[in-house]
Parts: C-alpha cells; sequence; structure tokens
DNA sequence: GGAGAATACATCGGAACCGATGTATTGCGA
DNA sequence: TCGCAATACATCGGTTCCGATGTATTCTCC
C-alpha cells in the first residue's frame, strides 16, 4: 500500500498566469507572430517586468501543446521565416474563463490585475466584467496596513521612517484614484 | 578544442532579490526566527504577493549558505524549537550594497521599489538615499505608454475600451502623486 | 477531553523564469 | 564594405517558486 497517492494534481501555476493571458488576450484580437506578440507585451508590462526571449517562446509552446493556439509557418516578411499564432476556439473560451475567474494575484497584484484589464474587454458579459471590477474593489477596500507596532497598524502619521511614510502614502493616493475610478465604471457598466 | 568556456557567470536572478532583501531588512533591525520573519513579510507585502513557507525556508538557507546570516537554535517559546536568524556582518554589508545599487526591476516594479522603500532607512547615507530616489523619479518621468496605434502612443482620450483607459488614468494618478513625494523627500533630504 | 487553530519547521517534485548563446537574414549608416 | 541593429526564432542550464505533504507541540474553545 502506498503513503500516498500520487495524483498529478495540475497545479495552477500563479506567476504564468499574466503572460499565458497576456499572449492569449492579444491573440483574440488578432493572429500574430512571436517577434510581434513580444513587442506588444513589452509595450504593455514591459517597462515594468519585462519578458526575456527564452521565457516568451516556451510559453508559446505550452499554449500550443495545450490546444490554445496553432502555427503556420509563413516566409519571413524581412528576415527568418515567422511562426503566425492563432488562437484556437478552446484558446478562446480559456481566456474567457481566465478573465471571469481570475485568481487572488491577479486581482491583488497591480502588474496582474492591470494585465486582466487590458484584456477586460474581451469578456462581452458586462455582468462578468463588473463582477470582476467589484473584486479589485473589494480587495482596496480591505484594511491593509504595511507596518505593525505588534498588532496594532500604524499609520503614516505614526512613524518618523519618510520612505515608510511614502510608502503609504502613494498607496493610499493609488487606492484613492482607483477606488473612483471602479466606482464610476461599475455605474456606467450598469447602464 | 570545446566551442566555449564553461564559465559559472553567478547569474544574478532579478526575481529573487525581493524576497531577500526583506529578508535582509527585516533582520538588520534585530533578530528573528523564521517564523515571526513570516509573519512580517506577509505584513508587508502579504496583500498583494503572498511568500509561501517552502519559498521562505529555502531562501534562507541559501543566505545562511552565503555567509550572510547565521542560525541558533532555541528552544520552542510555544512549540517546536526555533531558529533564530542573525545578520552577520558580511549580511548587514550585503544588504546596503543591494539598497544602494537596485537592479533596473527593484526601481520599475512598484513591488520590488516598495521592498527597497521599506529598508532604505538602513542606508546611512543621506546621499545615496536621494541617488536611488533619483533613480525612481528619472523613471517615472520617462515617456511610458500602454498600447500603441503602430509607434504611436495612445492616450486614455483616445480610445473607447474603459478599462484600458482605467489602467492609463489610474497609472497617471499614482506617478502623479509619488512624483510628488519624491520631490519633496528628495528636497527635506538636502538639507 | 477532543477538535481545531496556531506555532514552527522541513522536504519533494514539477513548473516557470531568465541569461547566455546560437543561427540566419535584411537594412542602414559610416 | 564593414559592422551593427533589427528581425525572427530556438535551446540549455541553473535557479527560484509553489503546492502538497509531513511532523510535532501547545493553546483555546466547545
Amino acid at each position: 500500500m502506498p503513503l500516498r497517492e500520487h495524483r498529478t494534481p495540475r497545479v495552477v501555476r500563479e506567476d504564468v498566469a499574466m503572460l499565458e493571458l497576456a499572449i492569449l488576450g492579444f491573440l483574440y484580437d488578432t493572429p500574430l507572430h512571436g517577434y510581434e506578440l513580444r513587442k506588444r507585451i513589452t509595450a504593455l508590462t514591459g517597462h515594468v517586468r519585462p519578458i526575456a526571449e527564452s521565457t516568451l517562446y516556451p510559453a508559446i509552446k505550452r499554449l500550443e501543446k495545450a490546444g490554445l493556439l496553432e502555427r503556420t509557418t509563413e516566409p519571413g516578411a524581412v528576415a527568418a521565416p515567422r511562426h503566425v499564432l492563432t488562437l484556437t476556439g478552446a484558446g478562446g473560451q480559456e481566456l474567457r474563463r481566465r478573465l471571469a475567474e481570475p485568481g487572488r494575484r491577479d486581482i491583488t497584484d497591480e502588474n496582474r490585475w492591470f494585465t486582466v484589464l487590458a484584456f477586460l474587454r474581451h469578456l462581452d458579459d458586462p455582468a462578468a466584467q463588473s463582477a470582476v471590477l467589484r473584486r479589485r474593489l473589494a480587495f482596496l477596500e480591505e484594511p491593509a496596513s504595511f507596518f505593525y507596532d505588534g498588532d496594532r497598524p500604524l499609520s503614516a502619521e505614526e512613524f518618523d521612517d519618510p520612505f515608510r511614510r511614502g510608502i503609504l502614502t502613494i498607496a493610499r493616493a493609488t487606492s484613492r484614484a482607483e477606488t473612483r475610478w471602479l466606482r464610476e465604471t461599475l455605474a456606467s457598466l450598469e447602464d
């Protein structure tokens, strides 16, 4: 008798979600080859978190292997031959699923959240879009403090480290701006 | 003749920097055991990006192996025995080095940047602190657009996708608030 | 007195990431 | 014409990351 069963749990790795989401999202609009895809991803999130080629190409392969996209080889317009990537039906479905049910970190981590937002229009049901925005709003409304004195959260005014004060100052400003935008957008989605 | 030499390049992995920085930063103040360290890291960045135990403990081991911290075993106050972690001289030096010369992504990625800010006071030279803040300021002043029409950046007003408009709206508000804080803090550091 | 949460650590395996490097071709400026 | 940048892809190795799981103790609530 084995001590435990060896299931293959198809662990959903939180960290890859963002890159794969971006690939699916861009291809949902139009087929692209890898190099162009890379330029668009770089424009979207590259200034904050660049994606290496050696990360992108394996990711494309994974998605292909999973049946979410297909490749067709074309003679290179200007250099080496291109692999034009086209989203499959399953790929489109998977994109919509990931947008409708983002993981917790897609909601909490600004980098990921922006990627979700960048493609949220592909979810054609406004109620589903609203639901996602409301999750983010709920997160922003959770009381979150960065620093504690024992169990008591410290406010920005209370400590003299100007850098830690800055963290709170900036986080608050961001939160206020985004909360406002979320409320406005939610209101306009309900028309 | 080998086609290439097999150097061991000591590749600096960008992604680990944040966690290790947080460990070094917290221990710089006072020795802690792993469990307490985890609670503090969770309070600092956990609401955005939680750290698994199975990430923290290996990280501690790495730092120990690198001679940046030392462990001493203590009988557990309430449960299992604790490993109290103490920063070595080399550890303090390394912390200051990482704070004074943050990698590009420590500057551009808000998550990492906040971690740098959280411990920047440990850099005792105000000029060095200023230099780090100025790097962030320079980054925020770079013209960065998320979406392009060919090569022309699109402003928030130009496209009708409300979610992409939101990204720009929020990013702008954040950038303005932080720029303002950076300028104020830089001014006060120069006194 | 039994269940469950909190304390406190640890390992293993699978997956994803990145830097370095390689291979070609085309276009452009010096 | 020489070299460099851009286009366009690919692999390898090393490292980190995480979920699942395990072990053991103590405290609290029912």
